[in-house]
DNA sequence: TTTCTAGATGTTAGCGCTAACATTTTGCTT
DNA sequence: AAGCAAAATGTTAGCGCTAACATCTAGAAA
């Protein structure tokens, strides 16, 4: 019998399903939305209503005859749980927010992407948000967020508004920071030093002995992070010549093209150019390919991020890698961890990184 | 007094509260979730529940001293508002499900970026799908979405199983389908049409009179219908030599570099190779700069989508633009009139194409 | 003054689900 | 056959909010 299949109920669809419950339960008020409910299911499957929830949400608890009469009254129903109800009475929402500076920057999608994978097997959703490059829009939209009772909260970043850390410190829910480290978490963290990456750019571009240093850069907290740490070293390493261009986040092509214009202009003429993203470096090139100037040749071109693309470059991009996708896992689990009461054994957890060296310097 | 300010309230740290709301009300039961509810705003701001919700969901229908009392007692209290349960309530939550072929390609985020910008002033917030091009997962990506009881949904494309279509339809929430045109929505669609792209493009390509076309294009349902349209136009004008190099979605630089390569191996020398995304032109690109071949002097280059790097690549890329920003904002704003009730005046919203000439061939 | 009306505020009863406890059934032992 | 623990199922009472209706208040009109 094929009825309804597949519906959240719109009345008048399931009449005969509504007759029957009238006679058992409460009947119906003007209040009901029309969907299929828990009741209407167990009315089907014939036994109560928790049954049917238990049937679904902890299958072991329930004896093997009833979990297929269950099954099949959800089928033949077309029953689709609601999860408003649902977390409301459990105060479980089995959502999980996740702010990422911008959506469709593939550098950041990477880990949100494994990490929503992980947590969708766990059996939640995520709530995604753009959140991070902006300050100001952090508190509303931290607040539109909460406001849907989220099990769990990945941020990117480690560096948030005063509010912003109180708020989330307040609610106790379990958090993760990511893309960065520090000592002290909100939470957990995982991610790698922006400090021990400038360094590292820096003890790289003095062993290249390169004759002149550039650097194209984005105006966030962290490439400002790596940026002081690798001019430092640089400086110490006796290396003065550094041009720095900044450009705004999100990175993009077009201001990889147009800082690598204004670092020439500047009278860049032989060295490497430090990008603080792999997009930036793209840009980079082009502008370079433009002017018939040699890479690596006469200016190399280094990047950050190591995207799908790095590699297949012309000529393949020298970059840093770290494991966005591990990342997101080890984000993944360690929440998981968290919302299940279980210990998390390293809540500042270092997944490193490593420069690439291929063509472009 | 500043108390518990930004928090959603911890149990213990809002004890005078606690005790504030045991003499009205009914008292807290083990269940509650000991967060900051109506009801204690309530006692403080000296007034009932539901005033301070309409305070809230409809503060012109309180009196404005009230408001301000109101005002008070939630940042004082450092209420945030449940939306489960009040979605449970109002059977509306304020959230608008959308679904894209994938994240992190920026070509579709544009169009979700203006379309969550334009429903959060709404007051709606986005739950993000991966979906489109694995078919097997839309079934179950759906129901999970479905389980929130969106107010809305953005699709992207106009080809869903048939379980999908069924399931939507039955549900009779308002749904916009984008990236696409037909004659039949599910309810309302925005988008452009492949098949007049296919032939534009055919048009283009003979009127540039090239040796031989190259089409390298993605394996999903809107790229074969602008080359089917594309081939049979070009076969009608009598141009018979098409090389067609087919790659997985989503498309990538490297599926371009590669691509581009496969086509050289089959022989082509000349021409022009029209991609099915900018992506796919910009990897094609660097594999005909590594083999040091002339842009577009030998080989001509075309892509889809006029994404921001287009217009800054060396050479700049000859692509097609449709409108994504507008796309979403025309998403919205239907979707907006479908679920307040009023009418659409056109469900089937064509938003155009044009060819732009650039450099590449 | 009374009457009426619109506006402001309050009361009640769920929304659809699940935690917590209560009861029944089952399968086993003695 | 009785007794018992474990498994299976059921009952009740909310979760925190808002729709719908009820009541109250202030100000205008008669």
């Amino acid at each position: 019998m094929e009825m309804g299949s597949g519906r959240l109920g719109l009345p008048g669809q399931v009449e005969t399903m509504r007759e029957a419950t009238k006679t058992r339960g409460k009947k119906r008020t003007s209040r009901a939305s029309g969907a299929v409910t828990l009741e209407d299911v167990s009315a089907r499957a014939g036994g109560s209503a928790i049954t049917v929830s238990r049937g679904l949400q902890r299958p072991e608890k329930v004896a093997p005859a009833t979990r297929e009469r269950v099954k099949k009254a959800i089928a033949e129903t077309g029953y689709v749980p609601n999860l408003l109800a649902g977390g409301l009475a459990s105060r479980r929402s089995r959502l999980i927010a996740a702010f990422v500076p911008s959506l469709g920057n593939s550098v950041y999608s990477e880990t949100v992407k494994e990490f929503g994978e992980r947590l969708k097997e766990a059996g939640y959703q995520i709530l995604l948000g753009e959140f991070g490059f902006d300050r100001d829009a952090e508190r509303s939209l931290l607040e539109a967020v909460m406001s849907r009772r989220p099990d769990g909260i990945l941020l990117t970043g480690i560096h948030h508004s005063v509010d912003c850390r109180r708020l989330l410190k307040a609610t106790g829910i379990p958090i993760v920071e990511t893309w960065d480290l520090t000592d002290r978490p909100l939470d957990i963290v995982v991610g790698f030093s922006h400090q021990r990456i400038g360094e590292a750019v820096a003890d790289f571009l003095y062993r290249k002995n390169c004759r002149q240093v550039g650097l194209l850069t984005g105006r966030d907290d962290r490439a400002k992070t790596r940026q002081a740490a690798m001019t430092s070293r640089l400086k110490k390493l006796g290396m003065e010549k550094i041009e720095v261009v900044e450009v705004d986040v999100p990175t993009s092509f077009r201001l990889g093209r147009e800082g690598m214009a204004e670092l020439i202009s500047r009278g860049f003429k032989e060295g490497i150019v430090a990008c603080s993203s792999d997009t930036l470096a793209q840009g980079a090139l082009a502008e370079l390919n433009a002017r018939s100037i040699q890479v690596p040749g006469t200016i190399g071109l280094m990047g950050l991020g190591d995207q799908d693309y790095a590699a297949h470059m012309h000529p393949a991009l020298t970059t840093i890698r770290f494991d966005r996708v591990a990342m997101g896992r080890h984000a993944a689990e360690s929440l998981l961890k968290r919302i299940d009461g279980l210990p998390v054994e390293n809540p500042v957890m270092d997944i490193g990184f490593e420069i690439v060296e291929r063509d472009s310097c």
